[in-house]
DNA sequence: ACTTGAACCTCTAGTTACTAGAGCTTGTAT
DNA sequence: ATACAAGCTCTAGTAACTAGAGGTTCAAGT
């Protein structure tokens, strides 16, 4: 099976000037070419690329995926390397979770305090001017 | 009270560049300056600092902080647009945090998947490996 | 008054992960 | 043979800053 960029853009569901940018960044290795100098792909490449996708859509960095691609590609790779980037991704995506509740917290009181309040101003503005000297 | 670019910077815990950015994307409003055109700030632009970091620290963009400003600046604004722009800061990082619980899910199956095979391959790679024709 | 050095100035470019557009060429179907 | 979709390259734009170069000003100490 051989691919268009276009073909294997429908296939991936990945847009073409990704794709294109992919390359160009070396994530994915640089296409063959018709006689007319267009970018023709192999399942092999087009596999390569549902990786990445696939990686993309759980939070991992394009750096992240250079070093799965990696740990893919070398034969002789502790087999633990590519446990501990999902391991640390997992921690980075904890800490993001918990941040984001805090702040969920803080948007709601902010918001409550307001509804509650029948005058004419709006207390989130209040709310944010007020300095906090807890942060930082 | 009048500061120097690096006194507000202290005190509202803002990068000096960052301030300066400010400026240049029209969010503060350009500092009087010095003999020797040194940027110098008053009170209040301190206070609206103080206004924008703490909007940052809760999520908002630069974009919604504009609106907010605006909001604060506009007297006859309507009570409720502020408190609008803040639900609906809300709703997004509530489907933030739904986003990020799935993630976590995902790679916790990933990785424990993983545990529980004692073989030479790391199974974290072979997870991404798999076409999840789900997604989209 | 003079000197030193920290803090300031402007301007350009880099970061992440793409996306959009201009202007041109190729592939394919009729 | 011709039309037009799909492809090509290259440049620039997005968000929210950050870093660096190369030069100027401020304030403190002598």
């Amino acid at each position: 099976m051989v691919y268009s960029i276009g073909q294997l853009s429908k296939e991936t569901h990945c847009k073409v000037p990704t794709i294109r940018y992919y390359e160009d960044i070396g994530l994915l290795e640089k296409a063959q070419r018709s006689a007319g100098n267009q970018r023709r792909y192999t399942s092999q490449q087009c596999q390569r690329l549902h990786f990445i996708r696939h990686s993309r859509a759980l939070g991992f960095s394009l750096d992240e995926i250079k070093q799965l691609i990696h740990l893919q590609d070398c034969k002789h790779h502790d087999a633990h390397q590519a446990h501990d980037v999902a391991q640390h991704h997992l921690v980075e995506v904890r800490n993001k979770i918990e941040q984001l509740k805090q702040l969920e917290q803080q948007l709601l009181t902010m918001i409550d305090n307001c509804d509650v309040d029948g005058s004419d101003d709006c207390l989130v503005l209040k709310s944010l001017n007020e300095v906090s000297e807890k942060g930082n």
